[in-house]
DNA sequence: CTGTGCTTTGAGAGCGCTCTCACGAATTGT
DNA sequence: ACAATTCGTGAGAGCGCTCTCAAAGCACAG
């Protein structure tokens, strides 16, 4: 019985240790350890019986020091707590990364870089914390990624703003063609004269969805001069949609760039007597959580967010991977790997349209 | 103008090179990089000089290796990923660590342990990544934290489900005494048939509001059979709710021990058209932004998650430090961190109670 | 029996850093 | 004045691991 009110714990068991319990040398404990074929049958079980009674653990930081890797990733979110929190959309890409990070032995290190002094994240990230980078939500003014880039792989989930950066890779949903998809569901629903809210004007995604837009109304000769900028929250939808039906109080359809924008065009639109979807029909984009939460659950443009996580993921360990094999043969070899990952969107129909 | 398709990222600089460039040895480098004050004025210039000139950031791994510490602390959530991201409760809390973290130069790591075999998540931690854990939502079942207290500082957020564990750290919310709060508050509004929604049975933090609930209806003399269990979802909550009405169709108050679980009782009770509070009063349990997102703002008990995970962090920084004074002078010198930090609740009246 | 080629194993050199120790210089005491 | 102490600095030994390289073992051909 100890009185000791502090007790020591015991010192972790190191690869040599275990080496000469299984009566062997470092290096092959060390070859075992990482799955080396090229082992005697009974020095593997030697070797493994020592790990499991010594309950052995690799060293992290001995491991990675000697090998100049981590095997583990950053996720940046340059984003404040709260909203990371509360953005559904983050959850589930998140879900995605794990989910491809689980088959492979890489972890994942989130950094959600908010008010936070962002040279600290860069910092952590340059000490050689983890071998790549993922950053979603990333916007124009963020230019710590630059120096990020000459640093480590990264792959963004979204399209780049800066669009000089063409050796970007990023994993990005196609926008314009899921806008396309949702306002050709107005068009098919006999629509003639059709409006947009449109994302934020200084973001790709907001771009993309008013391009697709455009696209589907030139298709059936519908002219496209009613649009409104938003910028992506439920004031800014609301506002929008005011001054839509104020420049054209005729539309009989409305493609939202967002389905929380898509909220406040909702209220606008009850608030100015108009019923939905029957004097206008209103689609969506997202399928967040926030379109079933107004007074009619809105039709949208689901787009695959796991998937996005998954695929980000998928894209940084082949890097990462093919980075590893060219060691030697440097000459120009197939690139394997996409800079651009495009995937789709799909229509989710509900009651607004 | 290169033509490779691989370009290789220059090496990180060493404080070898930092040495020779400031004309010093790589010790004194070392020195100035880690604050000692025992370095002469004009050597700590050049150094500091040849540190931005090479944008020198130090090797965490090396440096772990070499001093046996992390300077991180890791964050486990053993529950899954939609669970995490949906309770607003664990976004303060990691909130409120982070404002902790933020003082010192630790950094934080998100274990969300999930579905994952937890054997994943426990090798990583005794792999050396961090020099303590946190620990959230930890139920009855998760026993790898037994051998997680074995290897490394570990501080719990809520009491820790096994009782017979009195050396453990925590920090607490004094859930009985909430508990006895808020349904006292349903007593005074003269209520006299008072049911609860628990949270889980294998959570201590659902085992003492359940304790506190009773307590206040004993005092008051009110019969206390109308208990039903939830497990801390809106679902949970909802169908817990839909039990005690089809079992006690004339209750006039009800405790509620999460307010997402509140959101989902003020569903059933609207859709049993029950008025809040008229027909039934209700109280909830967090003051989680859930209590205002309802149809009626929930009176709820509130309790400081962002002062819970920022006292969390406090306490394991502490034992820590504690730890690494304690090299030589080790005979008992006064307990300076407290096994148990208990937070104090207060009652947040709304438009439910 | 020697030579060739292959496979299995061990020895040992780092990876980039911290930290102890020793040494010379500067400061102080007697 | 010289010994004693302090202070600033550098040398060097690891931390626990990986990985290259060479040695040892073995098979088979000549």
């Amino acid at each position: 019985m100890t009185t000791s009110v502090r007790q020591t714990r015991p010192p972790q068991p190191t690869l040599e240790m275990v080496a000469e319990v299984a009566g062997v040398s470092r290096a092959t404990v060390s070859r075992v350890v990482n799955g080396s074929t090229r082992v005697g049958p009974e020095i593997v079980a030697a070797v493994t019986t020592a790990v499991e009674e010594l309950n052995y653990v690799p060293n992290r930081a001995a491991r990675s020091l000697a090998s100049r890797q981590t095997q583990a990733l950053a996720l940046v979110v340059p984003e404040d707590m709260t909203r990371f929190f509360g953005d559904p959309y983050f959850a589930a890409v998140v879900q995605g990364i794990t989910r491809r990070l689980d088959q492979s032995d890489f972890t994942l290190n989130l950094l959600v870089a908010s008010s936070d002094p962002q040279h600290k994240t860069l910092r952590y990230l340059r000490s050689g914390n983890v071998d790549g980078a993922l950053i979603i939500s990333h916007h124009t003014g963020d230019d710590f990624v630059a120096e990020l880039e000459t640093t480590m792989p990264v792959v963004f989930g979204g399209r780049p703003a800066n669009a000089d950066n063409l050796e970007a890779y990023f994993v990005d949903v196609d926008n314009a063609a899921g806008a396309d998809l949702g306002t050709q569901r107005l068009v098919d629903l006999g629509r003639r004269r059709i409006g947009t809210v449109t994302g934020s004007a200084d973001m790709p995604a907001g771009i993309d969805r008013l391009t697709g837009f455009l696209r589907a109304l030139e298709r059936a000769g519908i002219p496209t001069d009613a649009v409104e900028h938003g910028d992506f929250t439920v004031q800014g939808g609301a506002a929008a949609t005011r001054r839509l039906l104020e420049r054209c109080p005729d539309i009989d359809g409305l493609f939202v760039a967002s389905d929380l924008m898509g909220t406040g065009a909702l209220d606008v639109l009850r608030e100015h007597g108009r019923s939905v979807p029957g004097d206008v029909a209103v689609v969506g984009f997202d399928d967040s959580p926030a379109a079933t939460r107004g007074s009619v659950p809105l039709t949208t443009v689901s787009q695959p967010s796991e998937e996005m996580g998954f695929a980000m993921a998928d894209v940084l360990l082949r890097r990462l991977a093919d980075d590893a094999d060219d060691d030697d043969d440097d000459d120009d070899d197939d690139e394997s790997v996409p800079h651009r990952t495009i995937m789709p969107t799909r229509l989710v129909l509900r009651e607004s349209a």
